[in-house]
DNA sequence: AGACGAACAA
């Protein structure tokens, strides 16, 4: 029997028969709980059922359910315990631990009520799995109960009944409550310091979190790893570089001791200095490792992603893949998100028939990854067949399918889709009023938006941010009403900010209303000198009117100001390659042939009818040269480069990272006709299908 | 028998 050969040493005294007897059986248990071992669990679970000898002896039938519980195995764990008819409280408190610490927090709980039911009291050893269940499951109502059932019991001195009361309340965001009971403790150790830090930080306190450290030294308390996972997560959040090297160097110096350094720390210290932007330092320290574990992998690839170097992103992973590292889930997020910001369509969908080849579950996470990968790179149709498919969705998959229909000028899909999610008892949140506000903008649904806008406060208590009065606005401005946008502002509950003066400003150009237009231009330069936006689109303001002294004026606080605009670029992807071209590009290698194209199409353009509309261009330069510079416009550059490289009548998608000027709208429409192309154009603000010498925007973008 | 512990979606 290969059980007593492997575990005969964890035994005081074997016994000299091939039998355990209870006590030895009992106490090899005893081990196998605490190392975790299932595997040897289930083989002692086969050798005491025979005879019948686990249903006899309730001691025995006792640990091994505990010890299934441990080991995660509920299903038998459960089995077991629904034999025992004595049940323990050790019995009790180990199920609750078990579905507790793997994810059935609701189980615990109804366990928990199930044992008060059966007049089995709770201890020391049950309150912390049932504050754990509660904080998991967010249920604060029953949590303070609980609570308050500690200090009537006489438990709140119990450290670890403390910590977890802390824990609990960090969950619930409410930081006052855990400071308050932080306070209260008699008794504090290592943990409860850690558990304040972590929970600072994760309640977007990080300068909290080093004032609690702070604290914990003055008390003689020396931290662990605990507390270095909180502080580099603290110097993330606040972008403390400074810190974060010198904890990095600490953990450096203390690396050989063992008590701080394991790869947990190393993949933390990449995450630190991504989160600082220092994205070399985290390659640095990367390269370095010895062992790449797939959240090392991870952290960098996000790193990448989230500094907005999709290129660097997905090079890393698939470097990754060459490398034999597996990626799981979470790089598929990551990696996904790099896709979104290039618009890798075909790239993208590559990444979602690795993830069905590899079998991984299409998790919520996953797949709203995917619906906003879809959405954002231009296929609708993809987004929508995720988001149906999806067994599971949540508020974030929502709010990714309202804001996909939203760009694409598809507003009455966006609200039914919001709907359809409040019909389901979801609780609606700031970031999904943003996403269905924005829609109705860009659909021009102003009735349904206001209403919306309204509800928002009065039925689910939402109170509007300034980004929620700046779709309001722009809601209003476009539809023409612009002194109703007006008044919005004025009557703002908040201090307004650049976006809702930009809203105004962009709805004055397009109704051409110049009165207003000043006041919100002065207004945005005031919170913003140094946005070049608000300059432009004020200088095409009175360009439309012809005030050329005016334009003139603009141009001089540019040229004053030594404003530059923002290198405007765009992305098109060609068997699945991103190309990337910046205004006047002559980088690449088909460049030559790309100019020719667009020399070709302006005198094209010109016999249908085309007059180049110079006055968007802000630089005081000849007329001439105005009009070179339209056609040096990234965009233009990448739809020919596209119209070269692809067969009549595929689809062409563009993505620029800035919204699309006046002239450029035009010529595209013009050439959508001229070549008989569908072109799907993504800008800063939203989709523009262009079809035929029309565009799905109605000229209201 | 226990509390805390890195990467990911709007």
């Amino acid at each position: 029997m290969s059980l007593l050969k492997t575990t005969a040493t964890l035994i005081p005294k074997p016994s000299s028969t091939s039998t355990f007897d209870s006590l030895q059986c009992g106490t090899l248990l005893q081990s196998l709980t605490n190392s975790k071992s299932l595997t040897q669990a289930l083989q002692l679970h086969a050798h005491v059922t025979t005879g019948g000898t686990l249903r006899r002896n309730t001691y025995l039938a006792t640990k091994l359910a505990a010890c299934y519980a441990v080991c995660g195995h509920m299903p038998y764990a459960q089995h077991i315990f629904d034999q025992i008819v004595l049940k323990n409280s050790f019995l009790w408190n180990s199920m609750i631990r078990g579905y507790a610490c793997n994810n059935s927090p609701s189980r615990a709980l109804f366990l928990y009520l199930k044992m008060l039911h059966f007049g089995q009291k709770p201890d020391n050893f049950t309150y912390p799995f049932v504050l754990k269940a509660c904080g998991d499951l967010l249920l604060r109502e029953m949590g303070r109960k609980v609570h308050a059932l500690v200090v009537v019991g006489g438990l709140e001195e119990d450290v670890y009944v403390g910590n977890s009361i802390l824990s609990m309340y960090f969950k619930f965001g409410d930081v006052e409550a855990a400071r308050v009971v932080f306070d209260r403790m008699l008794v504090r150790d290592l943990t409860s310091w850690n558990t304040m830090m972590s929970g600072f930080v994760k309640n977007g306190e990080a300068r909290g979190a080093f004032e609690v450290f702070g604290d914990m030294r003055r008390d003689g308390f020396v931290g662990d790893r605990t507390t270095l996972l909180a502080l580099l997560s603290a110097c993330g959040d606040v972008m403390d570089l400074k810190v974060g090297k010198e904890i990095h160097g600490y953990v450096v110096r203390n690396g050989e001791s063992g008590r701080v350094c394991n790869g947990f720390l190393m993949n933390s210290i990449i995450d630190m200095y991504c989160n600082c932007e220092s994205v070399s330092c985290a390659r640095k320290l990367f390269e370095g490792l010895r062992v790449k574990d797939v959240v090392s992998w991870n952290s960098l690839i996000s790193g990448y992603e989230k500094c907005g170097d999709a290129f660097q992103a997905l090079e890393l992973f698939g470097r990754m893949v060459v490398v034999g590292a597996v990626p799981d889930e979470v790089t598929v997020i990551s990696v996904l998100a790099a896709c979104n910001q290039i618009s890798a369509l075909r790239l993208g969908a590559t990444v979602q028939s690795y993830v069905v080849k590899r079998g991984y579950v299409v998790n919520v996470v996953v797949g709203t990854a995917l619906i906003g990968m879809y959405a954002n790179c231009g296929s609708l149709v993809c987004a929508c067949r995720v988001f149906d498919e999806m067994p599971e969705k949540n508020l974030p998959t929502c709010t990714v399918m309202v804001t996909g229909f939203g760009i694409h000028g598809r507003g009455r899909e966006a609200i039914s889709i919001f709907y359809e999610m409040l019909g389901k008892g979801v609780t609606p949140d700031e970031g999904i009023f943003t996403a269905v506000l924005s829609a109705c903008s860009h659909s021009g649904l102003v009735d349904e938006g206001k209403e919306i806008f309204y509800k928002m406060t009065r039925d689910y208590s939402v109170e509007p941010r300034p980004t929620h009065y700046s779709c309001l606005v722009d809601l209003l401005g476009r539809a023409g009403y612009l002194d109703e946008a007006y008044a919005v502002i004025e009557n703002m509950k908040l201090k307004p900010n650049e976006d809702v003066w930009t809203a105004l400003l962009s709805a004055c150009r397009l109704h051409r209303n110049v009165k207003l237009a000043v006041i919100s231009a002065q207004k945005l330069f005031e919170l913003n000198p140094d946005g070049v936006s608000g300059y432009v689109c004020l200088s095409n303001i009175y360009a439309a009117e012809r005030r050329w002294e005016d334009v003139e004026n603009v141009r001089a606080l540019v040229a004053k100001r030594r404003l530059r605009k923002p290198p405007s670029y765009s992305f098109v992807e060609l068997n699945k390659m991103v190309h990337q071209f910046f205004v006047g590009d002559t980088s690449h290698e088909q460049s030559d042939d790309i100019y020719a194209k667009l020399k070709d199409l302006n005198e094209q353009l010109k016999k249908a009818g085309y007059k180049p509309d110079t006055s968007l261009v802000l630089y005081d330069v000849e007329e001439e040269i105005k009009e070179k510079m339209l056609w040096d416009h990234s965009e233009r550059l990448a739809l020919a480069f596209a119209l070269i490289n692809t067969g009549p009548g595929t689809t062409i998608r563009i993505t620029k990272n800035l919204r699309v000027c006046g002239d450029c709208h035009t010529v595209i429409k013009m050439i959508s006709k001229l070549t008989n192309r569908e072109i799907i154009m993504r800008d800063i603000c939203r989709f523009h299908h262009f079809r035929d010498g029309l565009c799905s925007c109605g000229g209201y973008w």
